[in-house]
DNA sequence: CCTGTCTGCCC
DNA sequence: ATTCTGC
DNA sequence: GCAGAATGGGCAGACAGG
């Protein structure tokens, strides 16, 4: 075993040996025979061996339990060589979309899989439809026709039975691009056999009237029941239909409605209410303490159901009037705009007044509020109220969905008018392009759908279009767990490398103020001044103008003569005026965000620019990559310390990509950003693929980055899914100086739900009253965790980063009287990699090695100051 | 006016 | 942000 | 591979309440 400084380097940080241990990804690279990597292999595998053979690596390289890349652990270890020389022929998974070696096996796996969850499938529907019919029979008490009613319900399931196995084939393989048009076929299906039964699910209201909230929810039951997407498809469509032809007018609240929005998110419009409000309010509404709500919570894990089941408690004197769709959005946009003194009293009247106005149907009838344990709750308006206040409908039906059952909706009802039979799925699928295409270029159904009334969904590109003003969908990234996996995805095809730096991403508007009227939508959004339209766009949309007056002030002097408009995009990172250097995100996080004047800016900021989608009138996004570079190149200039090119290499040589991520590291970066140059997918199109960029950071290559071994301390009882599981956990590292438990951090991805289990039972016999006074975690009564451990069960933990925290007291006393200000270490982005029942918690790793690990990081930090300007131009 | 809590939004 | 899961 | 739903740290800003 190498001594204990070799690997506590390796550990601590991003230093030069970790090149080596990139390597190791790729297989066969040479190094594979390092050392330690046997031992700890043997370490693991026998513990025993360990303790009497083994016992200094153990105690002398591991003492703190840090996780080194040397150190690594002996599955990755092991396995390390064979996993990578096996990945051509294996199955590896995903990556393997391009090569043709994989095929064969892939196929395999697929018919494997139909073949046996098949026979199970089919008694299930046999089950299912009586469980929902009470559901319905509730909120249709008015006039339900209930002979339509189960045959409507029955109908997914009956497409499900009569032809079960072939649809599960099509299922199945619906993931090979080849069987697309099966996929249409079925989802088809689906929906013409939902159809069929010639009635919707909420039976029609009077035409031109508001659309009754309750024929929503009613689909949001339907919804929430299944979980096959083509039939969440068909119903949220089938619904939309019916809008469509009663109260068209009431669409663009209806949609609204689903996707858990009030407005556009450029538009700035803020709830304010978040859960403490919303027990506050249930509490109110149905004259139950607070602390019964709380309980509840955790017992439920909903707030929704919550609010549905202590409803109908309080005896209304008047029977309210059933709530409309138009009604709650306009509710719900009266509680939003509220603000100042007293406006969290108004906040609360206000959805006391939509609760008691919800369900108003079964309300008052002296039942007792609603089983919550049938069907979910069933269509409760009470419950889909209070999980729109959470912004979380939790349906297994989000935006993207939506937006697609829009589409089809929206074909299906102008073949109606013009009595047509129903689209062709060919039809259909152009439909959903065009509209995917439209939103994505402008992400507001406020401007989309009145357009798409109008003017029909197949003229939406005319009328709705790319233009500085309104911020277009960004393109995100897949990570990417090696380098082996970028050449595999990428193989064949030119791409490039670009730093990711770690700030936060910004699009930027401009229109120069001699070409402002050819922009007329942009004057509405975009900051005006003597320069011109100006504004900044988060990656949410979200209008960041005020927060950056400074940048929008400077970037005249960025580019070259003759621009006239632009959209860039780009990332802001905080900077260093004095070092010219690159700050981490914390510094840029404490710059205010309102009313910011430039005098008092304290922390500045430069633009690193990577992709231009709109330049000189014109949309630029289906171009390649390689000519809109080149036009950000040619038609901008930096600017130091205010705007730069994000630093790229093309190369597809794997060690220069390694190279290159190191030196991203080196230089303050994330890691790398790696994207297609030429080929079609190149293009700025997120409604085509949002995620069609990889990103490689360190912690995502297994066995690099920073990993610790903390103690549980504390759980939170979990939510949705994770009801009647623990949601989440309190984490501590060891400090054997005064033999205390520190908390570093809560943890709540990695789990897989099998593990959640496990835990869940491993846990509850060590719960104890209160925490051990030897227990260093913070008093503020919102971080206390649901429950308390005793300190046994260790978990490998792998991290980005360590953050100095207000929360936090990991190593707090190393660092009293810094600029930390007593401030303890915690991690970011935290997640769960195993367990590690070998150890014991006093040999976690300990609050030293978390402060060192902390250290190590900032000196790397400093020294990419000292080094920048030497390969600040380097060409890869 | 100061402090703690809650919320929304960055990652 | 990261991660897991059903389709 | 997509889409959705679980979950993380931590900041500024807005309010409430003393």
């Amino acid at each position: 075993m190498s001594e204990d400084k070799s690997r506590k380097q390796a550990t601590l940080g991003y230093v030069p040996d970790s090149q080596l241990t990139i390597g190791r990804f790729f297989g066969g690279n040479g190094n594979a025979q390092q050392s330690p990597k046997k031992q700890t292999t043997l370490a693991f595998g026998a513990k025993r061996q360990r303790a009497s053979s083994g016992a200094d690596p153990e105690s002398a390289a591991e003492p703190s339990g840090v996780k080194s890349e040397n150190d690594d652990t002996p599955d990755a270890n092991g396995t390390e060589s064979s996993k990578n020389l096996k990945r051509e022929n294996a199955d590896e998974v995903e990556e393997s979309d391009e090569s043709d070696v994989q095929p064969v096996p892939k196929r395999r796996r697929k018919a494997a899989k139909s073949s046996s969850p098949t026979p199970q499938k089919t008694p299930s529907p046999k089950k299912s439809p009586p469980k929902k019919s009470p559901a319905k029979a509730k909120v249709q008490s008015p006039s339900p026709p209930p002979a339509v009613k189960s045959e409507s319900e029955d109908v997914s399931d009956e497409a499900k039975n009569q032809d079960g196995e072939e649809e599960d084939a099509d299922m199945v393989s619906e993931a090979e691009e080849d069987v697309k048009p099966a996929v249409k076929k079925t989802m088809e299906k689906v929906q013409a056999t939902l159809k069929a039964s010639g009635k919707d699910p909420y039976p029609d209201w009077k035409a031109g009237d508001p659309v009754p909230y309750a024929a929503m929810c009613t689909t949001f039951s339907l919804i929430e029941m299944t979980s096959k997407r083509l039939v969440i498809m068909a119903h949220c469509s089938l619904f939309l239909q019916q809008v469509l032809r009663l109260t068209p007018k009431d669409l663009l609240p209806t949609v609204q409605l689903m996707i858990n929005k009030l407005a556009a998110d450029y538009a700035g419009i803020e709830l304010g209410i978040g859960e403490s409000l919303i027990m506050k309010a249930i509490g109110e509404t149905t004259g139950r303490s607070l602390g019964v709500i709380k309980t509840d919570q955790h017992e439920i894990g909903d707030l929704g159901l919550v609010a549905a089941k202590s409803r109908g408690n309080q005896p209304t004197m008047f029977k309210p009037k059933p709530l409309t769709v138009r009604g709650v959005h306009e509710g719900l946009l009266g509680i939003a705009q509220v603000q100042g003194h007293g406006s969290q009293d108004k906040k609360i009247s206000g959805i006391k007044k939509l609760l008691s106005a919800a369900d108003s149907a079964t309300a008052g009838k002296g039942s007792k509020g609603i089983d919550i344990t049938k069907d979910k709750g069933g269509p409760s308006e009470a419950k889909f109220i209070v999980r729109f206040l959470e912004g979380k409908l939790r349906l297994g039906l989000a935006e993207k969905t939506v937006l697609v059952a829009l589409a089809q909706a929206i074909v299906s009802h102008e073949a109606a008018l013009e009595d047509k039979p129903t689209p062709s799925p060919e039809r259909m699928a152009e439909a959903e392009a065009v509209l995917k295409s439209v939103y994505s270029q402008l992400p507001s159904y406020e401007e989309i759908i009145p357009a798409m009334l109008e003017h029909g969904i197949f003229n939406l590109p005319d009328v709705c279009r790319l233009s500085p003003g309104i911020p277009l969908k960004p393109m995100l990234a897949n990570p990417t767990k090696s380098i082996t996996e970028v050449l595999d995805r990428f193989e064949g095809k030119e791409f490039t490398c670009e730093y990711k730096y770690d700030g936060e991403r910004a699009q930027i508007h401009f229109v120069a103020p001699d070409s402002i009227r050819k922009y007329p939508a942009a004057t509405a959004t975009l900051q005006k001044d003597k320069k011109g339209l100006s504004a900044i766009f988060s990656r949410n949309s979200e209008n960041l103008s005020k927060k950056y007056p400074d940048v929008l002030a400077k970037l005249d002097g960025w580019i070259k003569e003759g621009v006239d408009s632009f959209v860039l995009d780009c990332e802001t990172v905080a900077w260093d005026t004095v070092n010219k250097k690159v700050l981490p995100f914390q510094q840029l996080m404490t710059r205010k965000r309102k009313d910011v004047k430039e005098e008092d800016i304290k922390v500045k900021v430069c633009v690193f620019a990577f992709d231009l989608l709109f330049f000189n009138g014109e949309p630029v996004v289906k171009k390649s990559l390689r000519e809109r570079r080149q036009l950000l190149h040619e038609c901008f200039q930096p600017v130091e310390g205010e705007f730069q090119f994000a630093q790229f290499g093309n190369t597809n040589v794997l060690d220069e990509i390694q190279t290159m991520l190191e030196d991203s590291v080196k230089a303050s970066c994330e890691g790398l950003m790696v994207k297609m140059l030429d080929t079609d997918q190149s293009g700025y199109e997120p409604s085509k693929r949002s995620r069609n960029w990889l990103k490689v950071k360190k912690d995502y290559l297994a066995g690099v980055g920073d990993s610790l071994d903390l103690v549980v301390l504390g759980a939170y009882y979990g939510r949705g899914k994770r009801t009647s599981v623990y949601g989440a956990f309190l984490l501590a590292a060891y400090s054997p100086n005064n033999d205390t438990y520190e908390t570093i951090c809560n943890i709540g991805t990695g789990f897989s739900e099998a593990v959640l289990e496990e835990m869940h039972k491993a846990l509850t016999p060590l719960i104890i009253d209160r925490p051990k006074p030897f227990y260093a975690h913070s008093s503020v009564p919102k971080d206390q965790p649901d429950v308390w451990f005793e300190p046994r069960l260790v978990w490998e933990v792998k991290t980005a980063d360590l953050t100095l925290s207000p929360r936090y007291k990991a190593a707090a006393d190393e660092f009293e009287g810094t600029t930390g200000g007593g401030k303890g270490v915690s991690l970011r982005f935290p997640r769960y990699i195993k367990s590690r029942d070998d150890k014991n918690p006093d040999q976690a790793t300990t609050t030293r090695a978390v402060a060192e690990m902390y250290r190590k990081q900032e000196a790397v930090a400093k020294e990419a100051a000292g080094k920048r300007g030497v390969d600040d131009d380097f060409e890869y």
